[in-house]
DNA sequence: CATGAATGAGCATTCATTCAT
DNA sequence: GATGAATGAATGCTCATTCAT
């Protein structure tokens, strides 16, 4: 798969850089996980990337579709590393464990359900179908998980769906921090905690 | 001879009435846990009072006020009604079975992570403090009615804190709304899904 | 001029104190004074009176009056204590240095202008004449005195209206603080400048 | 193959017209020094440019912003024109004399004193600093022609600073205008008599 | 592709003033 | 005399969006 040679058409000029549309996706992406959609205006977004805001719009018409299309392009990117890390022959409880310690480890929040309070008076209802459909794939995919380690007999016949909200809402404990900031467990013993309960909930214990 | 210190001035004109103040922070308590600390403008909670913004600013000096008082008189009101409905005789699941229908119903979100994400960059560390020590006591409650069940043998020697935060995170999932916006389960069918694995969680599967 | 004993009608309940009003008036001159008309709200004299907005407008019906009455009642008391000091039988020249240095060590601005640019917007054309009637009034003192020295052959014979506002401008100097916050010179020696240039600007160098 | 860093954006349409910031100085400078910082809104000084305040913000980030650049670029143009005023091989009481004409018919008033009461509760340590410093320039500019003058023996060892002071003192009497809003003398006139008055002052009556 | 300039609508907050008690 | 509550109008400022270049 050799391409060394000048691609046609009017190349980047700087081979090294990441095309402007990508940059803007990246922070923004960052920006609204961090803070909200309200809070973060196109001006943040346009200076954490160095340009400016006319900029912004000439690759995203507003900024519901800049929000949109980063929480979807996330979303996705989360159901791909989730497909890669569920999917292996060990047995389920470990390749859940690693899951965990990944997403604990990353500070990004799989829960979407506080973005759709702001996004409701926001967004369109197909720009809020499009993120719930995300969302929805995203639980998919662990949801398939569970139901194969329900037919290997590796756990009880429990409701996949719920199963699947059940082990997301876990995960989110590891974000909980308390009145004097600290972290109820450090990450390791955090994920060890989590399967534990976790699985003692789907009656296995 | 009594000398009042102050004359009284304008009060109550109509006797039967919730004084205006009330109102506000009944108002504005609805609305951010509906939309959210920014989306909510001091004019949509004026005008959802039926008075003038200036009303609200005479009873609240700032928006960031506003927003903590109502944040924590919520979770009190919260916390005394979780130690009314968790204090009684009843074997612990039951209490906690009742507990999650109360709490499923009441369309309040518990959860105050996601106002966090908001309020870090708008309240001073003074009013997150107070919000946080709030929250940490209604969990405190929990934790409480958790560690006398250890203590009776009625659960195995669990960690309670992290107990009591499983708990409330099982309990958001109720809040989840699919692509459809429909919820995994009716409302009764929600709870006994909840404590079943919740149950299960403790190690008494 | 006894009267120890209960005065007729409703006597004030706190002897030592002085009435309401002349507090107003006093406090609201000072606060005026140092940061200008517009700058002060109907709140800040209260809270420095320690009494309600209320009470304010119990007393003056608007900011305007309480504005205009302020500056000429000042303007009544500099007039006096003019007369005063400049009312005896020392030579002019030494009389004017004992004044210069009494307004130098007052803070006091005598200076109006200052005053009338915010206020034209905002007093009514009776009011802006009342405030000049006063600062006129003023000045007449002043004239009188360099009329009467006129006469006594103490000075040349120069226009008294325009000598006596070159004194008042000559003595704004006083006022001066450099970029270092720093007066041009110690009181004492201010007052000595002023009136050696003052003399000499009269024709008795 | 040059690259230009940055694309040219939307240049001025009409060629012949001031551009937009520049208007906005200009306006708000006139506006505030004819009635002061606090009386002067952003609304008033967009409406006198027919912009919106929007675009003043786009120029000037906030309103003590605009009003300390309208300040300082005063003082270096009125430092400017006294320069050009005072330097010039005329005795110094001609030029004093031409320098006093000029500034009576400007309405504008050289004197800063009354802004900084405002100022001082509303801009920031480094914009009155930064005022302050260019007031401070300004009557260097004095101060040099009179050193000068010193020098040449024109006129007696006087202190430079104060003289300086002094003179603008004096010029000040030029905007009073009586309870019946009549100056003191016309124009031409009151230049002779302050001029008079100040040679006179300096010593050399 | 990207920009600088401009804008309308909104927002948190302030303030002089009113009024029933 | 004095007050607590309420308000309309403004004020400084932000922000998503547009547009000509």
């Amino acid at each position: 798969m050799e391409q060394k040679q000048r691609p046609i058409g009017r190349p980047r000029q700087d081979e090294k850089a990441k095309p402007t549309k990508e940059i803007i996706l990246d922070v923004a992406t960052r920006l609204f996980l961090e803070h909200g959609y309200k809070i973060v205006s196109m001006d943040d977004v346009a200076q954490a990337c160095g340009v400016t805001k006319a900029t912004i719009y000439y690759h995203y018409s507003t900024k519901a579709d800049l929000f949109t299309d980063s929480m979807v392009k996330m979303m996705i990117r989360i159901r791909k590393q989730m497909n890669h890390l569920l999917s292996s022959d060990r047995p389920l409880k470990e390749r859940l464990h690693t899951f965990s310690c990944v997403f604990l480890q990353a500070t990004i929040d799989i829960d979407l359900k506080s973005f759709f309070k702001e996004a409701n008076t926001s967004l369109s209802t197909e720009q809020i179908q499009e993120i719930k459909d995300a969302e929805e794939q995203m639980y998919t995919v662990i949801e398939e998980a569970l139901n194969e380690a329900i037919l290997k007999g590796e756990i009880p016949n429990v409701n996949p769906k719920f199963a699947a909200h059940a082990f997301v809402a876990m995960l989110t404990i590891g974000n909980y921090k308390d009145a004097q900031n600290h972290p109820l467990f450090p990450i390791e013993k955090m994920a060890d905690q989590i399967i534990e309960f976790y699985w003692n909930g789907l009656g296995k214990g």
